[in-house]
DNA sequence: ATTACTGCAAAGCATTTGCAAATGC
DNA sequence: GCATTTGCAAATGCTTTGCAGTAAT
């Protein structure tokens, strides 16, 4: 399946999200959605608002903020912070789930996954009677570049 | 040992921090310090500077914010954020390194421990050649009280 | 037609910063 | 005495919100 349709499929399923919510499809959420959907790197809101701020088909930081509010309840995208105080989006749709490796000198993200992980966390929250519904990884540190 | 001694402990490493740095000594960067050693929750910058606005030996917010950030580079206080905007601070002196879980409903944090976990973050680290410096972990999910 | 969404600009809010006065060394 | 730190208040920067106009159903 070509990106593009990967896109067009995961936009029919956000969709049928915005409808069975009542609310509205609109080509300002299209045009943020189809960015998102793009993007393979990780990305600030602001960031959004900006690169959608030039183009022909214009689309105001605010709706950028609310879209993105959107898409992180219905799991198209996760947010996460890096310490930092800003907020961190990534696109989640159609990637495996993955923790992240956050370098503190030139500020890289690595991802990384492993299943043993994601089992001693499962098993972990049944023991203290925790109803996991998502988890969050990050390790900071120095990326091999970055080491001396 | 009291909390009390475990507390004048820390102080004279915090002191000795300061002093490595060239850094000065003072009466605010006591009241604050002493202040987050003696809290065993997780709290915020903000909640600090508002609890010592009060008292005869007032300290500003921005002194607050300061020294948060001395403590956290000297390792006595741990950042993190809830996925919300907001930075949460806990103090780390005399803690074993744990992870936490959030419960979505009620805010709720709850702490834990895996040695294992531990472990498999370690050889992850390796793996990909990275040099782990910290890591965080948080769990979201329903604590056992907001679970049907 | 009705109701929700958008764009804009203003408001919010936690955090940071500039500067004169105070304090540590 | 000199350099750093403090307190204050103003500034910053990301994010949210109110509102009047616009678009979706």
């Amino acid at each position: 399946m070509s990106e593009e349709e990967t896109i067009n499929k995961a936009w029919q399923e956000f969709v049928e999200f915005i409808k069975s919510k009542g609310d509205r499809v609109t080509r300002a959420r299209q045009i943020i959605f189809e960015h998102v959907m793009r993007r393979h790197d990780h990305f600030r809101a602001d960031d959004v608002a900006l690169k959608l701020s030039g183009g022909q088909e214009r689309v105001s930081r605010g709706t950028v903020y609310r879209t993105l509010a959107l898409m992180e309840e219905s799991g198209f995208v996760r947010a996460f912070s890096d310490g930092d105080t800003h907020r961190h989006y990534e696109h989640v749709y159609g990637h495996k789930h993955h923790e992240h490796f956050i370098c503190e000198k030139c500020g890289k993200f690595i991802e990384f996954e492993n299943p043993e992980l994601l089992e001693i966390i499962t098993r972990c929250s049944k023991t203290y009677g925790f109803e996991e519904s998502s988890h969050k990884l990050v390790v900071f540190g120095l990326c091999r570049d970055c080491q001396d």
